[in-house]
DNA sequence: ACACTGACCACTG
DNA sequence: CCAGTGGCCAGTG
């Protein structure tokens, strides 16, 4: 597969998609799954460009922490949080409730 | 070509 | 338990 050079922006946005509704995941999880666990923070770069991309719900990615670290990205911070909500997940003080709980990881749901 | 930054994470003390 | 530090890849000044 013609992952070299990596488009990894495109890979993200792929898992971010199977995001199933009412659940999250985290930057690391992403990262994790594509085999490059330590570059969460490219994860949090190629959300950033999500905004070109339609289909790709960025809310339902948050830190390790279950916190909204990104909502301040999307065109208003309270967007990320009702997006959420809308799904059915509880959110309070930017951090989810049950994260845990809620927590979909795509190494293990995808799994190969 | 160099240095800094970023929607992060894990390890150490 | 909290604070500090390194690592990771790509883009921008």
């Amino acid at each position: 597969m013609p992952l070299d050079k990596v488009n990894f922006f495109q890979d993200v946005f792929e898992v971010a998609k199977l995001i199933p509704k009412g659940r999250v995941t985290s930057y690391g999880a992403i990262a994790n799954y594509l085999g490059m666990k330590s570059s969460a923070r490219m994860v949090g770069w190629a959300m950033n460009a999500s905004h070109t991309e339609k289909d790709v719900p960025a809310h339902r990615v948050v830190n390790r922490n279950g916190m909204l670290t990104g909502k301040h990205h999307f065109e208003t911070p309270k967007l990320m949080q009702e997006l959420l909500e809308q799904e059915g997940v509880v959110v309070k003080e930017d951090k989810i409730i049950g994260f845990k709980t809620l927590f979909w990881n795509p190494s293990v749901e995808l799994a190969l």
